[in-house]
DNA sequence: GGCGGAGAGTTCAGAATGACAACCCACTTG
DNA sequence: CAAGTGGGTTGTCATTCTGAACTCTCCGCC
């Protein structure tokens, strides 16, 4: 479902990872999600996309274990869709589209949505560490 | 060109990034081009899509300043795609949803492709770090 | 000089998705 | 009891992707 394109044999996690949360409008619901959006008329509401897809993305997030129905009345039967961990891990991506997209699309600004460090209060502009040393990434 | 997805009324970054590199493929020419990848035959080769959509891709990238255009032959007019400064910086995100996949779709092992850290020697597993104050990111 | 081949695309037809709108079902509220 | 709400399903139509063939320009070779 979603993507036409076949990226199974690529055999890499990148292609795997995307195979995933590659789906058009799929990040945008991971999105809502962590803020807060848990039900299917208000992801239709925010994001206006057709509710056949939306029914779809949802249905695949839940197989591939980042949402989770949780059923929240039995008659009528009324779902509710939840972050997993495995879903919350997502945030990483999240935040690293986000910052590039501050940086290299909104000048710095006016990004809509924004993240605050909270410990240290300031906007959110991530950077990757390496989770053995702690350094800051550079590429080569 | 791309998704018929319609991301535009929704003022975000993320969304503004999906915009960039959401179409389906482009990032895994993205990721390719990071492993030197740079002509048009060689993506074809690796990636087994269509070449008319591998056409297309290459020229929303360009047009995007995340690739860049350099003819290496006048006649036969041969162009070849390198990442400009823009196109560098998607190394996080790259990075980020390969250790995503690495994690939860392939159980820490055989990933296919694999990044080290040059400084500290180890597979990289990257985590996000405050720019501002250099702690590693927890969400809430 | 003519032939085959490589590189970088372009141009089709046909299949698979996505978009949009309408409809359904089970309550609930006025 | 009529209208409204949440959560979908179904159907049709437009767009995209795929796959394969075709183009065009040069290069090397016999």
């Amino acid at each position: 479902m979603g993507r036409t394109a076949d990226y199974s044999r690529q055999s890499c996690s990148i292609a795997a990872t995307l195979e995933v949360i590659g789906d058009p409008w799929t990040l945008l619901v991971i999105r809502d999600a962590f803020q807060g959006v848990s039900r299917f008329e208000q992801w239709q509401d925010r994001l206006g996309l057709a509710r056949n897809v939306l029914a779809a993305r949802l249905k695949t997030l839940v197989a591939h274990g980042v949402l989770e129905v949780r059923p929240y009345s039995e008659r009528p039967p009324r779902n509710e869709y939840v972050l997993t961990a495995k879903g919350k891990d997502l945030s990483d991506v999240l935040l690293t589209l986000h910052g590039w997209g501050l940086k290299h699309l909104y000048g710095e600004a006016d990004s809509g949505v924004s993240f605050t460090h909270k410990t240290c209060g300031s906007e959110l502009s991530p950077r990757l560490a390496c989770s053995c040393c702690g350094e800051i990434v550079k590429r080569s």
